[in-house]
DNA sequence: GTCTATAACCCGATAGAC
DNA sequence: GTCTATCGGGTTATAGAC
C-alpha cells in the first residue's frame, strides 16, 4: 500500500521515542523528566511526541510495559529446561542480573517504582512480579517436600527481596554514592563475580547451605 | 529574654515542618511533593515555610540530614561494646532494620536517593554511607586475618548491597506491589523474623556459613 | 508525520500587612 | 512568625500550517 514507507518510518520513530523515554525517565524520574529532553534525544520537536502517545503518562506506561515484558520473557525462558528446581531459580536470578546489568537505567526505574505508594502505577509492577513470585512460591513448596530445604519454611518475600535488592543496590545505588568503589558497568569480570555471588545467595536462601554440590 | 517563648514556638514549628517534609517527600518524591501539602500537614500557610527554609531544596536537604544523622547515630551506637566483630556487624545490620521498619517512609527516600545519578545530592548519602562502608571494610579485613571468613576475599559492596537492599525491598518495595503478601508494618512478629533472617544473612555473607556457633 | 506557535496551568518564591 | 496576594518561570498539551 502507499502508506507503507511512512508507516515503517513511524514505527521506527515510535521505537526511538520509547528508547529515549527509558533513558530520560531513568535519569530524571517521572516528574523531573521533560518531554523536551525526550524529544531532542529522538531528534524531533516536543509536539511530535503527542502524535505517538496521548500524553506523558501514556508514554511512561508504554515504556514500562515494553521493558517489563522483555524482562519477563528473559526470565521465564530459563524455565523451559528440565532442570532441578534449584538451578531453575538460580538461572532466573542470573537472568535478572544480566538484564539489569546491561540496562542500569532500568535499575533506577525499578527503584523509583518501588518507592511509590499509590495504587496508581502499582498494578504495572504487580502484573510483572506476580508470575515470578508465584513461580518462586511453587518452587519453594516443591523444594520443601523434596527435602532440599532444611530448617523452618522459607519466606518467599525474603528470598525475592534479597535477590532483587542485592542486585539493584549493587548496580544502581552503591556506585552512585561511592564512585570510588563503583563497579564499572562494562567490566565483565565484575558481572561474572556478581553472578556467582547471586548463585551462592540463591542456594543459601533456599537450602541454607553455601554450595549445592 | 523576651523572645524566648516565640523562639520555642519557632523551634517547634521547625521540627513539625521537618517531620511533615519527611512524610510528604517520602510519599511523593522530591519533584512531585508540593510545598502546599507540607504546609497543610503542619497547619500553616505555604509562605510560612520560607521563613524557616530558604527554598524547597534547602528543606529537603535539612530533612535528609536530620534523618541520616539519626540513623548513623543508632548504627554506630552498636559498636561501642567490646563484642566479636561478627556480632558488631550483625547488630549494625539489625539497627538498620529496626530504623527502616519503624520509618517505612525513610525506605522510600533511600530508594529514590539511590536512583539519582547526579553528583548533586549524591554527597549527602555518601557522607553518611562512607563511615559505615569503611567500618565494614575494616571488619572484613580483620575477619579475614582471624580466619573467621573462609574462601576468597569477601566483597564489601556485595555485603552492603545485599543487606541494605534486602531490608529496603522487604519493607518498601514488595509490600507496595503485592499487597496480599505485605508484611504489616506493625506486626512485631514479622519484624523479629526479618531480623533473624538478616542475622543469618550477615553471617553467611561474612563467613559463608549458616550459623556462627 | 513533523513543524511553529500559543494556550493553559501549576507551583515555587517574594512582598508586604498584621 | 504567620498571613494574604501576586508575580513569574517553566512545562504540558493543543491548534493548525506544511
Amino acid at each position: 500500500m502507499a502508506a507503507t514507507r511512512s508507516r515503517v518510518r513511524g514505527e521506527k520513530t515510535r521505537q526511538k521515542i520509547l528508547d529515549a523515554a527509558e533513558e530520560i525517565f531513568a535519569r530524571d524520574g517521572y516528574d523531573a523528566a521533560r518531554m523536551e529532553d525526550i524529544a531532542s534525544a529522538v531528534g524531533i520537536q516536543r509536539a511530535g511526541l503527542f502524535y505517538y502517545f496521548k500524553d506523558k503518562s501514556a508514554l511512561y506506561q508504554a515504556m514500562l510495559d515494553t521493558v517489563l515484558s522483555e524482562l519477563l520473557a528473559k526470565m521465564t525462558a530459563e524455565l523451559d529446561q528440565e532442570l532441578p528446581l534449584l538451578e531453575q531459580v538460580e538461572n532466573c536470578a542470573v537472568a535478572w542480573v544480566d538484564f539489569v546489568w546491561r540496562r542500569p537505567g532500568f535499575a533506577r526505574i525499578v527503584l523509583r517504582e518501588g518507592a511509590k505508594t499509590s495504587s496508581f502505577n502499582r498494578e504495572e509492577l504487580a502484573k510483572f512480579a506476580r508470575p515470578i513470585m508465584e513461580l518462586l512460591q511453587r518452587l519453594l513448596e516443591d523444594a520443601q517436600q523434596q527435602g532440599i530445604s532444611q530448617g523452618p519454611t522459607v519466606d518467599v518475600l525474603h528470598v525475592a527481596s534479597t535477590l532483587a535488592g542485592s542486585t539493584v543496590f549493587m548496580i544502581a545505588v552503591f556506585p552512585s554514592i561511592m564512585s570510588e568503589l563503583s563497579p564499572d558497568p562494562n567490566n565483565e569480570e565484575r558481572l561474572e563475580a556478581h553472578k556467582r555471588e547471586i548463585r551462592q545467595l540463591t542456594r543459601f536462601l533456599l537450602t541454607g547451605m553455601k554450595s549445592g554440590s
